[in-house]
DNA sequence: ATCTATTGATAATG
DNA sequence: TCATTATCAATAGAT
């Protein structure tokens, strides 16, 4: 694949050879990188050059690769000798890395990717799935916010009597009716004397939206009043 | 280099992701001879597939390859003791362990459950990422059922021409006009002669329905029809 | 390094 | 897995 055909022989020219293992090195290290990502695979590659320079590629770690592969050549070369300890873990560890690829599995389809292998009837299981989960989740969500709704306007209703005392202890004497209608009472929190009847959550959001919570007692909400 | 261009991603067909796993494992190997050939190189390439079988190349030998690695890389192999294998062993269980637990609990949060840990922000990303799986599975779904009915009208329409080419051959000299209205045609399957317009399929169900198909040539569906 | 004509690798398909 | 082939990607040779 270039300008000309060449054989598969050592390069004599210096020069190009270096040049070539430069191109090829690069071209090499790359694929390896796009089979590990496209096949999920482990790999390692190391390469010296003739200068004796050291060039590597993994997707994991050169460690983890050298390891597994000792582990792997072992495994077929002493097939007798390991001791029962030995074979209990490597069956616990093969037993595990079979869970972790079933769960990895499903989760992925949970995830919406890896459809391809999936007949209608599955689909529509895991879209019934999926559908309980999101009102599981939205019901958990709405619980939230409304119980801090709640809790905020129970400080609220609080913060409101404390006022109204306040404003009794001060003004009580001279202008005993006005209470409700004084400027300081006026100012203070808007409050909702009702807990049930005013405060709607919407039970689904059709579109995108923002809450941002930043504690218990800071709340910047949007709601959905009826 | 190919039929078509692809996305350095993950392929998710399992089937084609082995079969690409094969061809492009040949050619790294191929790449990594061809290099090694060259330029005078020492190349050691390790591969594990998903399955976790090895692959491997080296134009020396890959003990030649590690040690020379190690050496390199100033570090001390390590020669597995049979202590040393069994804690291998062991680390490499508590890493699996730790993942399927990760992996779990993830899991759990995606099936509604245990969502009392999380934030009001954390429920909301889990909302929006199973809506973004919601919208792939009903999509997939879409794609299978609209890829059957297409499927079945051509072979309607292949029926539907047979019958018309039979009804001339034995009606064709007495009543060579009325042939659409013909008891025999009319009887025949009803086919949509235009593949695109008449058949709409609803993108979301609101309410639960039940699809089922026994085969790939029955199929008993509810389409909505606008 | 950069440029391209060519070969080589491989994605899609059967 | 194997074979085929249309395309894309790598790279040999030149600058």
């Amino acid at each position: 694949m270039g300008r000309g055909k060449i054989v598969i022989r050592r390069i004599d020219n210096s020069t190009s050879r270096q040049v070539t293992f430069s191109k090829r090195r690069n071209g090499l290290l790359k694929k390896a990188k796009e089979l590990a990502i496209l096949c999920d695979a482990e790999a390692g590659v190391i390469i010296f050059s003739s200068t004796g320079k050291l060039y590597e590629y993994s997707n994991t770690s050169m460690k983890s690769v050298i390891e597994r592969y000792n582990k792997t050549k072992e495994e077929n070369h002493q097939l007798a000798t390991p001791t029962s300890e030995v074979r209990f873990w490597q069956r616990e560890a093969a037993m595990l890395r079979q869970q972790l690829q079933n769960l990895q599995e499903n989760h992925r389809q949970m995830m919406g990717e890896e459809l391809s292998g999936l007949s209608v009837k599955d689909l529509q299981n895991l879209e019934n799935q999926l559908e309980t989960s999101l009102r599981g989740v939205r019901v958990r969500k709405d619980e939230i916010l409304i119980d801090e709704i709640q809790e905020l306007n129970r400080k609220g209703n609080l913060i409101h009597q404390e006022n109204m005392d306040l404003y009794k202890k001060v003004y009580g004497n001279r202008n005993a009716n006005g209470v409700s209608r004084s400027p300081l009472v006026a100012n203070s929190l808007s409050i909702n004397e009702d807990l049930h009847a005013p405060v709607h959550l919407q039970l689904s959001q059709p579109q995108q939206q923002n809450y941002e919570t930043s504690g218990t007692t800071e709340l910047g909400l949007q709601l959905h009043s009826q």
